[in-house]
DNA sequence: AATATATTCGCACTAATGTTCTGAAAACTA
DNA sequence: TAGTTTTCAGAACATTAGTGCGAATATATT
């Protein structure tokens, strides 16, 4: 692309500054004061030198009708890309129940903290929620103290999977390694101190899987 | 926050649209067409309306000077917030020397695959990068096979953090858990089947270190 | 129904803003 | 240096675009 003159780098840089401040673009007259610049005929003429470049976007006889262009933008480094905001549920410890999205509530989770997930990998959010662990009590599955566990509602989960189970017929909840053998169902804690438990196989609901582990070290 | 009639409503998607599509605001008499509204002055209106009801930023006497407030766009769900992309600049296996970003070709990075993280945690992205997990030298971090690491640039580290050093008598680089004692420095591998080893301070050059550990079970 | 309040209409007016033109200055080129 | 191209100045001009206002409707309140 070619080289932009001193002021062409700087009229850029203005309506950059500009947008990210006031969220629509300058005026001509803006760039001209904003960048000491004498003339608009000057701004206008530069402006097309800069649209020509491949720049920025500029739609004639429309005020502020300026944008940039992809290529400058990506020229920015590094990158913004869209996340997906997923609601972090609460904590899970050893053993203990731990929160699970209620009934149909499912939409309105706006009380609850929000983490931010690259959308490429869980895509629209749905059905996706997250945990903090408290306590080593998964420490065999390499997560520890303070990881945040990425959960996906899901109703079956291949073997080996990690997933949040219910026992029905003691009502209680854990997340664990899930192992379906034939008429019985066999659950690994993630800790090795811990035995593993098989259950009739109609005895247990899944009720999420583990899609991912966000550890962070700061 | 208010409840907006069905013309408000439709002015703001209107505007939502527009925005969308043109990357700069429309004007009144781009939304008095678009909404097919009978005069310059309901637009007007009505946009001193939501402006009242906080959807949006209205800037007098200024053409376009619209933008759309914070609350409305992240009323729209699932929320979508910026993330910044790193290079996720190659592998990492046991004890093996791994990828550094080359002396000043930081910016350079156009050729190595992408990695979206959360813009909250990261900041700018700048000075950072991911690596890629092989083997499970660092199983005794809780870091795992196909685990992704995220490394800061830094020129030092806090005791106990997991680091990228450089011991230059050997000019080899490793990932390891860094503990400064004074004129000497000791470097515990992740893996307890491994030795830790000291080494005179001025020998250890800290490259980066390691800020979070994003693990996907898929 | 009567009154108050909110919304809509059209239109004229004015301010904001893009465009154009001519010539000069500056930067390049041969 | 002479010639060519690019950039700049300044101002007048044209269009776009926001505003104001009285009157007409509509909607809500009592």
């Amino acid at each position: 692309m070619k080289k932009l003159s001193d002021k062409q780098e700087t009229i850029l840089s203005f309506i950059e500054e500009f947008i990210d401040e006031h969220d629509y673009p300058p005026s001509i007259r803006d760039i001209q004061n904003g960048c000491a610049i004498s003339s608009t005929s000057v701004v206008s003429y530069n402006l097309d030198r800069l649209k020509e470049s491949g720049y920025l976007n500029r739609h004639s006889e429309v005020s502020r009708g300026l944008s940039l262009s992809n290529q400058r933008e990506s020229a920015l480094s590094p990158v913004s890309i869209d996340t997906v905001a997923v609601p972090l549920l609460g904590t899970i410890a050893a053993g203990s129940p731990f929160p699970m999205p209620e009934n149909d509530t499912w939409s309105d989770l706006s009380g609850s903290e929000l983490v931010d997930l690259p959308q490429a990998i869980i895509g629209t959010g749905d059905g996706i929620y997250a945990l903090k662990v408290r306590g080593d009590s998964m420490i065999d599955a390499l997560i520890s103290d303070g990881d945040l566990v990425i959960m996906e509602q899901a109703s079956s989960v291949r073997n080996g999977q990690m997933a949040a189970v219910r026992i029905k017929s003691d009502n209680t909840t854990t997340l664990k390694h899930f192992y379906s053998e034939g008429p019985r169902t066999r659950l690994e804690p993630a800790n090795s101190q811990m035995q593993a438990m098989t259950f009739k196989s109609d005895d247990v609901e899944v009720l999420s899987r583990v899609i991912a582990v966000w550890r962070y070290l700061g």
